[in-house]
DNA sequence: TTAATAAACGTCATATTAACGTTTGTTAAG
DNA sequence: CTTAACAAACGTTAATATGACGTTTATTAA
């Protein structure tokens, strides 16, 4: 017998993963299947995010990182909860009511919500036990429970914390182009930028560092590759209080 | 008998009160204070936040404002839900054990915390039952649970969110000079901030209007008003995602 | 009448931005 | 070989914003 869970809280995760070949942001969800006693008919069909009941003793951190980690393998990843979601009629869809009752899941439950940040050639999906599937953020299927709203809210506050903070880096190989920060902050926001001004931008950065190599293996001009220095950051960054309203 | 409550779910408000006389940023806390059965010693003596427990049919945004308008009396105030909070030993001070035996609290309650942004005229504090009080931000007192780490939190987040969003005029008046606006960046902040240039800047924005009136009442050189125009934001404001990191 | 003081305006060098144009280096096709 | 195709990388310019200051103006209290 495991830790004992707390039955009406518990927490999600929305799980950015970016295909860097594919320059695609995408979320990485479960798939929810049940079928009538008979098999006659399908009473659940779509996807949902990754998530569990916190336990007694573990706080809310813990819990989300022991979820990222039981489905992807993964730790130490940049995460940040984001929001709490508690109203009362989240479990109440068609479906969800079919699964709460399966799952005897407390039918007022209260999720804290996390978002984690990494690399899909990170994951394998291969064998496991909970179809998890990537799904780009502008191609997601039906879902479960409230979890649309969970993560337009987390993509929301992605595309607002990744203009000031430089978390864009937790998406992205080591070694970059300066095409790929591009590639990864159109994904993100959903716009076209000037690639020649925001290269300047990003070149002129002290934490951005031009390392000696180029890419390899393309078919054209290969890039320049750069890395990103979290000291550079942390001492050179001027936290300068940019009044922007 | 009232709502049925959830017993480990609660509510919090860090309740953020613009002192514009004073120019100080101040937190509405409210006293807890308990003696032994003899009255020969003091059990608990300190302040926390205003909150409650969630009930069973109401969202977490409608807990937040029930419980902010039962202590001042006010409605439709800007909020933001920013953070949940849940170690397991966040009741498990000395004096909350204490606390928290004697309310029959759940040992292991959650809380999701909420902060509010009012003037400090706009709430009468006289003959509350609370016994609730204004303490600056810079000047807490001692207080339980782990309402010191909640409000350290709501501050950051609020300097982070007032440098992009013009939330900053929910703490003024409708009528305001651009010293106050200034004076309140400053107590946000914890900075200075150069009077010219933040001027200039501020004027040169197409929402902040000048009225035709000056102040009264003051013996120097008496100043324009302005006021803050939502209409103008929404409709000019420029939402350019300027990349700033 | 004047001293004190906050409000309001002004200056200037430098930095940043948006919106473009041009050159360079590489591979693949002819 | 030569060249077409194309992404990478560099450059230009005007407009705007910023930081760091100096100066003038309007008001009240002495």
């Amino acid at each position: 017998m495991g830790p004992k869970e707390i039955s009406n809280i518990s927490v999600d995760c929305v799980v950015f993963g970016y295909d860097i070949k594919r320059k695609s942001l995408n979320i990485l969800l479960i798939k929810r299947y049940l079928e009538s006693e008979t098999g006659s008919s399908v009473l659940v069909d779509d996807y949902v995010l990754t998530g569990y009941h916190v336990y007694e003793h573990e706080t809310l951190d813990e819990a989300s990182s022991r979820v990222l980690n039981k489905l992807t393998g993964l730790t130490n990843l940049y995460k940040k909860q984001f929001k709490a979601f508690g109203a009362p009629d989240r479990l109440m869809g068609e479906a969800d009511q079919i699964w709460v009752k399966k799952k005897q899941f407390s039918p007022r439950t209260f999720t804290i919500a996390y978002y984690f940040l990494l690399k899909t050639e990170d994951v394998t999906l291969e064998g496991n036990a909970n179809k998890a599937k990537w799904f780009p953020i502008e191609e997601l299927p039906r879902l479960g429970f409230d979890h649309e709203k969970i993560i337009k809210e987390a993509h929301e506050d992605l595309k607002v914390k990744c203009l000031s903070e430089p978390i864009t880096f937790e998406l992205l190989p080591v070694k970059f182009t300066i095409n790929d920060v591009q590639d990864l902050y159109q994904s993100i926001l959903g716009i076209e930028i000037d690639n020649r001004n925001f290269r300047r931008k990003l070149i002129n950065k002290k934490y951005i560092i031009a390392l000696g190599e180029k890419q390899t293996g393309v078919s054209k001009k290969p890039a320049q590759l750069y890395m990103f220095s979290k000291d550079v950051y942390d001492k050179v960054f001027n936290k300068n209080y940019l009044i922007s309203i």
